[in-house]
RNA sequence: GGAGCCGUAGUUCAGUUGGUUAGAACGCCAGCCUGUCACGUUGGAGGUCGCGGGUUCGAGCCCCGUCGGCUCCGCCA
């Protein structure tokens, strides 16, 4: 028997026709002289009946199939009754009456099952992952993998017509001691030296701009021995690119039109051709996040101006050490109970606010009594202050306002997340729209307040900003201007879609005398930098061009083409929030003369 | 490294204030059934209440520890 057909295709104008289907069994209903089954492959199910009558054998054997046999059926497509039919399936119109019943291969019952209604309903994600390959053959997983595989390939289709060239890098290569832990390899011919797996191919693509490639891509998968998060996994892939000779608005716009082109191609998403640019500043400022959801709106407020001669020494004290106090203004929930607003101040301590003050604004009705603000500030700051500060946040009758003081990192961090928090309380996101945004400007620097040292916020081989290129030498070359390093910007930026981080990238260091007075801002002593990044450095020297490049999530860009919050969903075999691989058990032992091999000794 | 939530039949869940024999639905097994598509119907099997300890006359329920899953903070240049 050969195929003729999958499950998915057979249409009313297909009856007559002798077809053969094979596939997986996920529904048999028996009603004794003739038996329905739905026959599952990846493209779908059709309803293929069985009749005693008909085709005894057939019926025989149907008897004995149970929920993912893999059989073939023989058979006529025969047209279903008007009142027959099943709008639910894209081939309900039809059905086919089997002659010929082939069980290719039984099944176990499986540990749990795959036909339920409702995802609420699923089993629980340990069974799934241990068993992954059943929950694979569920038809919305089988659609995130292939909306994956479709993301790529525009992704390919994209920067190949763009005339950019496909270079792979190597997966061993050299342990650099910056960002994140690395995973490594030991090597059995060097005994007792390692490889290390790649973060990113960060520095390789910046040597293919030296080798003259020009236009770079990759499909590069990455690793990062970090905890794990919904969106974050220890390995992962990137799309890679690299080009030389360009300016950041150069840049910009291959991340819109392949972005664009994918969102369009593989979700029918329109994108605007040139996205919406913002600085970081402005975002910090507005929404308390680098990465702002621009779908709904609720920006963050500055009280401090109305609070600046406050006798409330909580706030006094916050200003007096160069914090600020912000507010959101959440719309129609002045009927915020104890209950809640106690819950959301809970929220915001995560992010290390002290607390979540509050100002509701009641509906006005008919007694002054019941209209009047009330606000866990009220007796601290009276009735006055209030008023300006429900003036300020523009709050009107009905709103609440939820108010943090505190470090501008903490309040920016806090009042960020709580917007966003807030926003899927209330529902206040449109799932079917998709906000875009290209964030720039990013600090060069972040100040680590333990050691009082400043490490890169993008990579060691960002380009500062050519407006504060004076002030990093300044800062650089005089101790005593070292805060300024805090405010030098870089030509760093960041590709947001909904909220997520969607792609990263710079324009990159080309001269070695920039190169090395970044080091220097970064601690590192030349004798240090030669040797993590030596073979880098002689090649900065051999006519390097200007270039600069992005790097885009591929998990987090398909997350956002199929609706889904969680990675897991858009990775055919992920692992586990303590990143262990379930199903094959892994990471596992190895055996004691494969160490003794390589030199590695496990010390408990 | 820290915090929160969860863990009861193969699966999803219920289980009152600590009280006798731990329930339901789906799935599974055996029958019946001529139009189902969440088929219907009759009967049946199926439990280390994650694991260990404690409190108690008595623990699925309370306490301590531990393991696993998920989420978050730290971390992720």
């Amino acid at each position: 028997m050969e195929r003729t057909h999958t499950c998915g295709e057979l249409r009313g104008s297909d009856v007559g026709e002798q077809v053969v289907l094979m596939g997986w069994v996920a529904k048999k209903r028996d009603f004794g002289v003739f038996t329905f089954i739905d026959l599952r492959d990846r493209e779908g199910v059709t309803q293929v009946v069985v009749s005693e009558e008909t085709a005894e054998q057939a019926h025989a054997k149907a008897k004995n199939i149970r929920g993912e046999f893999v059989i073939a059926i023989k058979g006529n497509v025969v047209a279903r009754d008007e009142n027959a039919r099943n709008t639910k399936l894209a081939t309900g119109d039809i059905e086919v009456k089997v002659s010929e019943l082939l069980v290719l291969n039984d099944a176990a019952v499986p540990p749990f099952q795959l036909e339920v209604a409702g995802s609420e309903n699923l089993a629980a994600e340990d069974t799934r992952l241990k068993y992954r390959y059943l929950d694979l053959r569920r038809p919305q997983l089988q659609h995130n993998i292939r909306t994956r595989a479709k993301a790529v390939k525009a992704i390919r289709e994209y920067f190949d017509t763009q005339g950019f060239i496909e270079i792979e890098t190597p997966i061993l290569l050299k342990s650099t001691p910056e960002g994140a832990r690395d995973f490594i390899v030991p090597s059995r011919i060097h005994t007792g030296k390692f490889f290390a797996l790649p973060q990113s191919p960060q520095i390789l693509k910046q040597i293919t701009m030296i080798a003259g490639f020009d236009k770079y891509y990759q499909i590069a998968r990455c690793f990062r021995d970090e905890d794990l998060r919904a969106d974050r996994q220890p390995e992962f892939t990137q799309l890679d690119m690299e080009m030389s000779f360009v300016n950041r608005e150069q840049v910009y716009r291959e991340m819109e039109g392949m972005f664009n082109h994918v969102m369009k191609t593989v979700g029918n998403i329109d994108l605007p051709s040139e996205w919406p640019r913002m600085t970081y500043a402005e975002a910090m400022r507005r929404f308390g996040s680098d990465k702002p959801d621009l779908r709904f709106g609720m920006e963050l407020q500055d009280l401090s101006e109305d609070l600046k001669d406050t006798d409330f020494a909580p706030f006094a004290d916050t200003l007096g050490k160069g914090g600020e106090i912000k507010c959101i203004v959440v719309k129609g929930k002045a009927d915020y109970s104890r209950k809640q607003t106690d819950e959301l101040q809970e929220f915001v301590k995560r992010y290390g606010a002290s607390a979540l003050a509050w100002i509701k604004v009641p509906v006005r009705t008919g007694s002054d009594s019941d209209s009047a603000p009330t606000s866990s500030l009220m007796k601290v700051l009276g009735e006055e202050t209030i008023g300006r500060l429900i003036k300020t946040s523009g709050a009107v009758e009905g709103d609440a306002v939820l108010i943090v003081a505190g470090r501008k990192s903490v309040v920016a961090a806090s009042l960020g997340a709580l917007r966003q928090e807030v926003a899927r309380r209330e529902n206040l996101i449109d799932r079917t729209k998709y906000e875009c945004l290209i964030v720039t400007e990013f600090p060069m620097f972040e100040h680590d307040e333990e050691t009082d040292e400043y490490v890169a916020a993008h990579h060691p081989f960002t380009s500062p900003m050519d407006e504060d290129l004076e002030m990093f030498k300044t800062a650089v070359n005089n101790p005593s201007q070292k805060h300024l390093l805090g405010k030098v910007r870089a030509k760093a930026y960041d590709a947001v879609i909904n909220g997520y981080e969607c792609a990263g990238g710079s324009i990159r260091i080309h001269q070695k005398d920039i190169q090395a007075l970044n080091f220097q801002a970064l601690g590192l002593s030349p004798e240090k930098a030669r040797e993590r990044f030596g073979f880098f450095l002689d090649a900065l020297e051999y006519g390097t061009p200007p270039h600069g490049g992005f790097a885009a999530g591929i998990e987090r860009t398909c997350m956002i083409l199929c609706g889904t919050e969680n990675i897991r969903d858009v990775m055919a075999f992920p692992k586990t929030a303590s990143a262990q691989d379930l199903m094959m058990d892994s990471p596992g032992e190895v055996d004691a003369a494969q160490l003794d091999e390589l030199g590695v000794k496990v010390v408990e």
